[in-house]
DNA sequence: TTAACTGATACTATATTGATATCAATTAAG
DNA sequence: CTTAATTGATATCAATATAGTATCAGTTAA
């Protein structure tokens, strides 16, 4: 069970790069290289960003994306529900007759709740938050010391 | 975004049923009307929870599925990870380079953090504490009253 | 004028999910 | 002993979601 998609891994990837370079146009290409991305895809989840508000892109040469809203206003939350949708524990498990009223379902309670739990903890986790982070060890990628292996 | 697929739901509502009948077989047939499933989609599901012991079964006339174990010994999370595989929040989100050293990796805390809240959350959610919840309320679903909407 | 860009959109490929169909083997009951 | 109700095992298919590619028009800095 994968609970985040290639774009929604994108996007926060992208969004870390444009959040340490604030101020200043990356274009996709260049996203792109540096994460190791398919530009191509990789547009697209720009586009939606733009779509919502995220960043803002300025075209032609020296053109690119630029971060808008504040990173602590970007929550990994949203970005679900943009490129996955609402976070849903089951889309109507208990259906027909049984979902005809669904508020007074015993486990519509258990359900909501477990919904609530993880979209909270899924808006806790911002971009802001994630950049401090990565400020603190220096970058994204520390590299292997001599011998040591991938864990 | 949708968090439990058909097979889980099915196998958690065939196993509320087979919870409320205990030590009597019940066949596919008999879950797949009153539940209102697809009977050979859940009878695969059914097939499943035999190979993981969590139900047996007998064959012929008469036949049909029995709750092997303690029902407060199944959990959603399990259910889930038979279904659905592992929950992961991401398959490996900072790849290549990034994830040679994913123990490094700045953001794998978060992820893993996450990862482990879902799980509880999961785990805590177990099929006879669903049944208790059925038994106090009398019954899954509750019928209408007249003039009553579907809420 | 040109090359580096984004905007927009159409398309393809692959994987996952949901569902159906078939046939052999088992068993209770008449 | 025969039959009908069942599970065991598998093969196949359809629908949807995910991932990725391609193309072309428009914009802009140099």
């Amino acid at each position: 069970m994968k609970v985040l998609t290639k774009k929604t891994d994108y996007a926060i990837r992208a969004l870390l790069m444009l959040g340490a370079k604030r101020n200043t146009y990356v274009s996709a290409k260049a996203i792109a290289v540096e994460q190791d991305m398919p530009y191509q895809f990789l547009r697209g989840v720009l586009q939606e960003m733009i779509r919502h508000g995220l960043i803002v892109s300025k075209e032609g040469v020296q053109g690119g994306f630029m971060m808008e809203k504040d990173p602590d206003d970007i929550g990994v939350r949203q970005l679900i529900e943009i490129f996955q949708g609402r976070v849903q524990v089951s889309e109507c498990m208990f259906r027909k007759q049984i979902c005809a009223n669904r508020s007074r379902c015993v486990l519509r309670h258990e359900i909501m709740r477990i919904e609530q739990v993880v979209n909270n903890e899924f808006e806790q986790v911002t971009i802001g938050k994630l950049l401090r982070k990565l400020n603190a060890t220096g970058n994204l990628m520390p590299a292997l010391k001599d011998g040591e292996e991938p864990s």
